[in-house]
This record gives structure tokens, sequence and C-alpha cells, in this order.
DNA sequence: CTAAAACTTGACGTTGGCGTCAAGGGCAAC
DNA sequence: GTTGCCCTTGACGCCAACGTCAAGTTTTAG
């Protein structure tokens, strides 16, 4: 398969799969002329840096992975690599999922016609909070005059 | 509070704090010689603005969304916009979850003492795939001298 | 009073994963 | 041959959320 074939299949650009060669992620045999020439495996291969990417490993990370991929083991360095990301994935969910709790409690405040129910923020256990502006702060500068 | 302190307790870099501010969303009023100064709310604020930039979502939309936080409702456009997001963090923890899974198969097997467990990527659905690599392909150009 | 710490604006630097020309070479069809 | 599409390398552009000086003012601690 040649590049734009890859590209096609695998839904990304030409230049996305320079781009991965380049960083060592996908090699590609040439022909005498030097078009870049895919096995069918390649569009597979692409799809998965793509997955990886999305899920925000780095290219420089991914460059170590593959050849566990491709070979089948890798060194416990590696290994380390993968257990960190992993975790930086679940953090990375648990960060979603609570941002769209957030949302969640956004639309639902907006939507629910109860009495005071506007700025009430302070109701919603958002981590630890000292009390807000008590009368006279600690250090109080020349406030506006 | 002055900057600085609605830095370290919201754990955010001042930098981050006149950014915000810069891009409309946290205001602050001044002293007579200019200086910063926040409500202590602002430490609550500056924890959901980082949530939902650490959710992915741009400024110019948080931006948008704060006055809605703030009064505690928002136009129908808003609500398209939450709606969007809200959306968009759901695909976005799917994919991470699905990364996490590719990861882990790829510790499973090289962790598996089984036979002809390396490259055997064929075995996982990994979305659509055609034949990998017929023998003669279709668009085949000089094909290496 | 003075030195240190904190604050101000302004402006340039960084990072990653590409997009987007630009200028040329290759290759199948007609 | 020639038309038109696909390919090549090279290089600059981009964008967001800050980091990082720089050079000057203010506030605070001793």
């Amino acid at each position: 398969m040649r590049i734009g074939d890859v590209a096609r299949q695998a839904g990304v650009s030409t230049r996305a799969l320079r781009y991965y060669e380049e960083q060592g992620l996908l090699s590609a045999d040439r022909t005498v002329s030097g078009q870049r020439v895919y096995p069918g495996s390649a569009v597979e291969r692409v799809r998965m840096i793509q997955q990886f990417l999305t899920a925000g490993l780095p290219s420089r990370t991914i460059r170590k992975l593959m050849p566990c991929v491709d070979t089948g083991h890798g060194s416990d360095e590696v290994f380390e690599m993968l257990a960190a990301e992993r975790a930086r994935i679940t953090a990375a969910m648990a960060d979603l999922a609570a941002a769209r709790e957030a949302l969640d409690r956004i639309v639902a405040m907006a939507h629910h016609p109860d009495p005071e129910h506007c700025p009430a923020l302070r109701e919603t256990p958002w981590g630890p909070h000292e009390a807000a502006e008590p009368p006279a702060a600690v250090q109080q500068s020349v406030p506006v005059s």
C-alpha cells in the first residue's frame, strides 16, 4: 500500500503518517524512487498509534512502547512506564467524570425552579475551602482608597 | 486576598491567575496602587476553572459558561454548548478506557507464558480491517529494484 | 529606614501534533 | 507525450495555557 491508501483506511492525513515515521512510530519500505510502501498491517498499527495519542501518550512514550507490542516482551523500565501511563489515564478519567458532574450540577441548578438556587455553589462538595470572605481578613492593604 | 494567596490556596501559578483574568474567566478588584484583590470565593472559582480546563474545555468556552454559573441561568445557546461539551467528555472517557484496555492487553500479552502469544494482535477486536497483505496488491509500482 | 518579598505590565519562549504551502519527481491512462 | 493525480522533502504556521525573564513599583518585616 502507498501512503494515501493507508491514510484513507486509517482515517488520518498523510502528513500524520510521515510524522509518525519521523517520530519512529511507524516504518515503511521504499520503492526505488523513494515512495513509501506499507504492509496491510500498517492500518492497524496506525489505529493503535492514534488511540494512544488520543489518550494523551506522547509520541516519545509510544515509540518506546511499540517494540514491546511487536516483540511481545519488554524491559522492566517499559513496564514501569506502562504502569505510570495507566495510572495517568485512570486519573484523567476521574477528572473527566468530575468535570462532567460539575457541568451536570450547573444545568440542574439552572433548570431547577427552587428558591435560592442560583449562586448555591456552597452546597456542593468542592474540595477543601475556608469560610468565604470573613469581614476582616488577615493581610489587608490599602483597600481601594 | 492577594494573588499569591489565591495561587497557593488554589494550587496554581500567579501567571495562570493573570491569564484567567486576561481571558475573562476571573475578575479582581484593585487596590489604589493597582494590586489585585480577590474575595475568598476566588479560590473555589479557580478550582472550578482548573477542573474545566483539565477536562479539555477551552477558556473561550469556560468564559461563556461562567456567567451561567454566577447567575444561575443561561441562554439556550449556552446549554447547547454545555450538552456538546458533555458529549465530548463522555467520548473522551470512552477513548481513555479503550486505550487503557489496549495497554492492559499489551502487558497481559508480554507476561503471559502462552505459545504464539507475541504478535497476536490479530485476535483483538481492533476496528474494521481487511485481509493483512494479500500477496499481490492492486497498485504495485517498481518494488525495490 | 532599608532590604527583602511580593506585585505590576510587557513580551517572548515552549510544547506537540500536526496543517499548509512550495517546488519538484513519479506513474498510469489516454 | 501529456495530462492529472499521487508522491517526495523542507520549512514555516498554529494554537492553548501557561513558563520565564525583565525592569520597575509596593508592601512588609526587622
